[in-house]
DNA sequence: AATGAATGAGTGTTCATTCAT
DNA sequence: TATGAATGAACACTCATTCAT
């Protein structure tokens, strides 16, 4: 029997070089975090994750919070950068909102950046030091919305995609691409 | 016997009669919840912000996650109550717009609400037994948004006001009264 | 969503006319020994098997510990009464044997009676108020051996009927019965 | 971040450098299940008997059932071992009659090993998983008999020797030795 | 640079027991 | 007589973090 081998925590299969791997830790946390929630993530479920020893997550990060920020700000950083990205190519109105309505419904499908940007929110809401990411990941959404839109119009389509995003994601039945298309619509239409 | 027993006897202590203790949990647990978020949420603080003893607490629900389940739903059964109530007053569309933008920007005054239903959304995410309290609320929601408004508007006025609902509490400034409505008009103005 | 009803104990059926409650609930905390062991022998594990609040276990009896002498008395009582019984009825040494071997085998049958013995004798060991459960018990089986054997093999036999019984139970796999009987006989022929 | 993170800095305290404490803690368990039985060994018995932190023996074994299953099967190993040594020096099965019967009186001195040897064998009878452990344990006992006995005479011998074990160190008073030696000579001789 | 051992605070939960009703 | 509410001690276990190596 196996009896004196019981506990400790797993070894990981060998000491490997393994330059990125504080980078790597971001990227696990932020799948850590998808999947079990900011609440859910420790220090012992990041390790696992990532197939290193606790004490190397703790060597990398100062604390789990520096963790947690770090993979918040990658986050925020490379969703916002994708969105630029991708509006950034609509060459009109019509043409950005044909790529926010995709964006809109296709959060259905990446629940793992969905969630974790609730996530951010609700963390945010609660712990001003946050809210830099928060105020910089909108502004930049703003934005790139704003080459397409006026103003007041870029405000109300900024806030009107994310209640379409979360209850597209959320509610009973996914939100029908017509409906979505339309109240996107309406939004840029001055009466 | 029993050489293992644990507990020795209970002294008396200020027993109080207390008979809606069970009920006033739930709103405490509500109350903690809004400040602590559901991570920071704990029988303990249940307790202590209860001033009952933690026995207590778990003698009235049989685990955490029963005595949060309650809270949500009690959350959602009022606040849907309200809102319906609310909506019912209203003799006009426009009647009902104007409540809905006092509901988005007094969101901003109500963090005891928004908070908490946003820790609800992201729970209900991860687990299913919690979609019949959301459903049920988005459900009402709209039912009462249908006394004023067509099919398709309806649905898309719903998330609409989660987005600027959630915008106005989170963004850097609150958004302004005037856009706002203007928001809302637009959505319920087909083209 | 039944959400207001999720904890306290379960309520028995209804108060039931039950007179012979407190003798019932003996032979249920029986049940429960034999089934989860002392160790995992509560008041709430033997009022559900019982089905009658916590309370009424309290109350019929001052403590855990009171329970658990009461029931291991009339164990001890009920066993050592049919032993003796069924031993009475041998007409002669080789009868009185082959008795014993139907015992020894059967065991195996009744762990509802092997087991709580032994966890009487545990408890024996550490516990000396409760070695006149076991001495009486003991007694009483020499006496019934005595009516067969002389005084020497009666101690002998007894031992020897201990071990065989406990190794038929938990060995790898029961002994034959030949075995048994062979063992007992050579117990009592002298050299 | 984290606002849910329960645990304070720890702050250093005697650190001690002990390599061997998880050895070391197998020890100390066998020797709380010997005074408190299963039922009252604790994490935290068993870490104020070793003098460390209740935090290292969850560190060190994954559950205390962990930790209960390595110190049985220390037990198992060590106390056959040290049986089948002994019996290996006996060079007729005289002698090795004489060192059983030392066996079956010392063990009123050592409970240390008898006690605990029960709590084994009813864990064992409500846990499969522990089979093995009571299994190997009785197969080399038997072996160790074998070397002095035929086949059915070493099965008959291992029950035997179990029961006046028992029965010598929880009866009333002591088996006396004479007794003890003749049970033994009865066994083994083939009528 | 890296890691496993170590620590103590804190968590959810169970429980024997007391007591008001 | 009977019981559900109440209580506080204890338990197994998790975890962020520190540190010796």
């Amino acid at each position: 029997m196996a009896q004196a081998r019981s506990a400790g925590p797993a070894q990981p299969s060998a000491r490997r070089f393994d330059p990125d791997r504080r980078d790597r830790l971001i990227d696990t946390a932020l799948d850590v975090i998808a999947e079990h929630g900011v609440a859910g993530t420790t220090h012992r479920k990041i390790a696992a994750a990532a197939d290193v020893p606790v004490g190397s997550v703790t060597y990398h990060f100062k604390s789990l919070d520096d963790l947690l920020t770090a993979a918040f700000t990658r986050l925020a950083e490379r969703t916002a950068a994708r969105y630029a990205e991708d509006l950034g190519t609509a060459e009109s109105p019509d043409e950005a909102l044909d790529i926010i309505t995709g964006y809109i419904l296709g959060m259905l499908g990446s629940p793992g950046t969905l969630l974790p940007s609730y996530e951010l929110y609700l963390m945010a809401a609660r712990r001003p030091e946050l809210r830099q990411i928060t105020d910089r990941w909108m502004s930049r959404s703003r934005t790139a919305l704003a080459q397409h839109f006026d103003a007041g119009t870029t405000v109300m389509l900024d806030a009107v995609i994310e209640g379409l995003s979360m209850h597209s994601a959320l509610a009973l039945e996914p939100l029908p691409e017509s409906l979505v298309r339309e109240a996107l619509q309406r939004v840029v239409t001055p009466r």
